[in-house]
RNA sequence: GGGGCAGUAGGGUAGCCUGGUCCAUCCUAGAGCGUUUGGGACGCUUUGACGGCAGUUCGAAUCUGCCCUGCCCCA
């Protein structure tokens, strides 16, 4: 079948509708022979590498990029006893060289902390040389064993943006944990993508941390999808790797640290909740074509059509917009759910009609039709994104809000989270968890919730009925 | 982690139990030519596959074993 024809199962059957649209909107190729690795298509690449780009753009405000290598060596990468613990029995390891076995057998990183904190130590000598805030954009490996699935379980995740920063004192540590928690929710933001921030149960942290505070989205089917994560580290991983500086007293001190993440798992978010029955639909930023220009040719005036369009495209292109002028040998309607299918935010049709009457139709991904003066039709179109950026923005707040909902008893839990997220009021014991998972067959997301379409409150502890806070359930992926 | 189902051309399928009659078939697929173009055009010509490795056999898409990959359900 080819790629853009026919209908899309409905975006309600959400697993089948996740697989075919990423293939149909040529996101990503399922079909490299390994199991939990998956190609990007030149499309889903350029998808990619504009939200990629905003995310850069974000960091290199107070960070520096930076790249380590891949292989870890596992006599730095054991070090840390619970940072092992949680990720030894999904380590690849490299145990030969050509026809050698090697002396030190070489983890492909999972994540960089044993690779990158060994150079901190010998890079951080004095006060002066901190705060230390580095991030790269690497891919890391991971043998997951759960089901994989293209951009949200992997076995090779391809573009982990990591950042690991080093400071004097905890509080100053702390006080990074929060900028980088404002910093995600500024990029989300900027994707559209409405989250819900929380602090994970301490069971469920960073393996070497002090806590967790995750980002998390709601995806169609009503499970939650974690999309960032940030650590506090505390002084755990200076004390194994030596990080110390030497303060203004002259004395040694341990450095505080934390690190977060970002992984494609946000390129699945903007698909999944932005998506519809047609296919994708992107927030004009992310993209790879902003504008399409589908010239309606009709035999004898094909050339009078196909040089405004032109003209039309080079105006596009001079105002900023990255822009397609469409002139392949198709029907029309072909043309138009071939652009659809890719999300692409804004139609331009020009024909001999048009031409006549000096206008053009502007149709948005979403619908609208606007006919435009031919004069002024460019400067028209900025408004014209705005607001169609500023409809699917607030279309996913309100698909985010119809999928939250607050609870009273476990009964009321087991119902509610079946269709998303449920708050409600937990002590905090890892008891009451368990009580709780099991009698609503769902997951502790976290507590100290943040998100303004969530009220926070205390309440009596739905499981044991003491003195409880509220704290998110739900089905994960 | 446990269980089940499946893999045939770019996509969808038949054939498999009962080995040969198979030059499979369909398409919104590809290539080519022509006519077309305001919501998925049409005609003609043509291309292309049995997931991999081994085994059984005169002969394997079909039987056997192992492996790889995918999907679903349960933990």
């Amino acid at each position: 079948m080819e790629e853009d024809t026919g209908a899309l199962p409905r975006k309600e059957d959400f697993s089948r509708w996740y697989n075919e649209i990423l293939w149909r909107a040529k996101i990503m190729d399922v079909r490299y022979p390994v199991k939990g690795l998956y190609v990007w298509y030149p499309y889903g690449f350029a998808i990619r590498r504009r939200a990629y780009g905003i995310l850069q753009d974000l960091m290199d405000r107070d960070h520096e990029e930076t790249m380590f290598p891949l292989l870890i060596p596992e006599t730095e990468f054991m070090k840390e006893a619970t940072h092992i613990k949680g990720f030894e029995d999904e380590v690849y390891w490299v145990t030969r060289g050509g026809k050698n076995e090697l002396d030190v057998p070489l983890a492909l990183r999972p994540t960089s902390e044993t690779a990158i904190y060994p150079m901190y130590s010998l890079w951080i000598r004095s006060h002066t040389d901190l705060p230390l805030k580095l991030y790269q954009i690497v891919n890391t490996f991971r043998y997951e064993t759960k089901h994989t699935r293209p951009l949200i379980r992997l076995r090779e995740i391809t573009s982990f943006k990591e950042a690991h920063t080093v400071h004097a004192t905890r509080e100053e540590a702390a006080a990074q944990v929060e900028a980088a928690v404002d910093l995600y929710k500024e990029f989300y933001d900027s994707l559209q993508v409405p989250v819900i921030i929380s602090r994970r149960p301490d069971w469920d942290k960073f393996p070497g941390a002090d806590y967790t505070i995750a980002v998390d989205t709601i995806m169609p089917d009503g499970k939650t999808l974690q999309i960032g994560t940030v650590h506090m580290l505390g002084d755990h991983f200076s004390r194994t790797y030596d990080i110390t500086y030497e303060d203004a007293n002259g004395e040694q001190q341990y450095a505080y640290q934390t690190c977060y993440g970002i992984s494609e798992r946000s390129i699945a978010a903007i698909i999944s909740v932005h998506g519809d029955d047609k296919g994708l639909v992107l927030p004009p930023e992310v993209a790879p074509i902003q504008v399409v220009i589908v010239p309606i040719i009709i035999g004898k005036r094909r050339d009078e059509v196909l040089s405004t369009a032109t003209a039309l495209e080079e105006e596009f292109r001079g105002a900023g917009f990255t822009v397609r002028l469409d002139d392949r040998d198709m029907r029309p309607g072909a043309k138009y759910y071939h652009w659809e299918m890719r999300g692409v935010p804004l139609r331009i049709e020009i024909g001999p009609r048009d031409i006549d009457t000096n206008t053009i139709v502007a149709v948005t991904r979403d619908g609208q039709k606007i006919k435009l003066d031919r004069r002024g039709a460019v400067e028209g179109v900025f408004s014209i994104l705005a607001e169609f950026r500023e409809r699917i923005w607030q279309a996913a707040r309100q698909a985010m809000a119809d999928r939250i909902a607050v609870a009273e008893t476990l009964e009321e839990t087991a119902e509610a989270v079946k269709n998303g997220v449920v708050v409600v009021h937990w002590c905090g014991s890892q008891e009451c968890a368990e009580k709780i998972e099991i009698a609503v067959d769902a997951s502790i997301l976290g507590s100290d919730i943040r998100s303004d379409q969530i009220t926070v409150s205390d309440g009596p502890c739905v499981a044991c009925g003491g003195k409880g806070t509220s704290t998110l359930v739900a089905r994960t992926y």
